[in-house]
DNA sequence: TCCCAGGTCCTGA
DNA sequence: TCAGGACATGGG
């Protein structure tokens, strides 16, 4: 891998395991926009960045050799994917969702913003999940700059959340969850010293901790630990993941809790990548349905 | 008009 | 512990 700066972008080249379409299509994130060249937008740590890939390389615009630290972490580009891909190549269906989703990262996104999406993602569709974001970063948030000729939010800190009355978080169309969103804000300013230490902690202790917030259950709990705690041995099961499974591995009425303890134990410290490719490989492919 | 979406909460067995 | 209905919103 070979990093080169050049005005305002870093290059990398000789990326591994890295598809700008497979990592921001395959719904764990909610901020990025597809441009009209095919490469994406979206704001990481209050920085607007644009990514785009021809081949093995891949060019941040918008950002500079200093801030190099974030998108490593951010895209988690220590981690040799290589060896994640050979541990979940359990069977013939799982290589196929991999030869499918390959170049899938799972990104290292912020607790709060993560908390706070996937939320919203109860009972929604992923479409009008980035829609609701868009509109509480407006209305919230802060102007970070224009690039491309559109402006671009911060997504709004607990803060800004806590102080904002329901309705105008209804006004973005958050709906059921506009009261869950505030309550979570409210109690965010308080508890964020052990939110951002659950990365630390135990899965087990995550997810009981995750639980005890309204609007909060076993699967966004695993998708926020997932997604944003590092903790790669859990497998949130969703509409998609169930469909897949039952479609693939299991009988047509296991429960959601059996899946995730079935596949669990399959694919143990790698459920997390292994529900990721099967997510990715089910709602593209519509496995499942009908 | 009805059904459904990266579900959760509440109620009643 | 578990099944079943309600819940905002918008697209098909």
């Amino acid at each position: 891998m070979k990093i080169i700066e050049k005005d305002n972008m870093l290059i990398i080249e000789d990326i591994k395991d890295f598809n700008t379409t497979h990592i921001f299509d395959c719904g764990q994130c909610f901020r990025w926009n597809k441009e009209e060249d095919g490469s994406y937008t979206g704001v990481v740590s209050g920085k607007v960045i644009n990514v785009s890939q021809l081949g093995t390389k891949v060019i941040f615009d918008n950002l500079t050799l200093d801030d190099y630290h974030i998108v490593k972490d951010y895209f988690d580009l220590d981690t040799d994917y290589e060896k994640i891909k050979e541990k979940v190549s359990t069977d013939d269906i799982m290589k196929k969702a991999i030869d499918f989703g390959c170049g899938i990262r799972i990104l290292n996104q912020d607790e709060w913003e993560t908390m706070i999406s996937f939320m919203i993602s109860a009972n929604n569709r992923i479409p009008m999940i980035k829609k609701v974001i868009e509109n509480l970063s407006c209305k919230f948030g802060n102007f970070i700059t224009s690039y491309r000729g559109r402006d671009y939010y911060s997504f709004p800190t607990p803060e800004q959340l806590a102080e904002a009355p329901v309705d105008k978080i209804i006004e973005c169309k958050a709906g059921f969850r506009a009261p869950r969103i505030k309550d979570a804000a409210e109690r965010f300013l308080n508890e964020r010293d052990t939110i951002y230490d659950l990365k630390n902690k135990s899965y087990q202790e995550g997810l009981d901790y995750l639980k005890t917030y309204s609007g909060i259950g076993d699967k966004v709990a695993n998708c926020i630990l997932l997604f944003s705690m590092k903790q790669f041995d859990t497998f949130p099961v969703d509409v998609w993941v169930r469909r897949v499974m039952q479609t693939l591995y299991v009988d047509k009425d296991t429960s959601d809790k059996e899946i995730r303890r079935f596949a669990e134990e399959k694919f143990g410290d790698f459920s997390g990548y292994a529900q990721q490719y099967l997510f990715y490989y089910a709602r593209e492919l519509n496995v499942g349905k009908d």
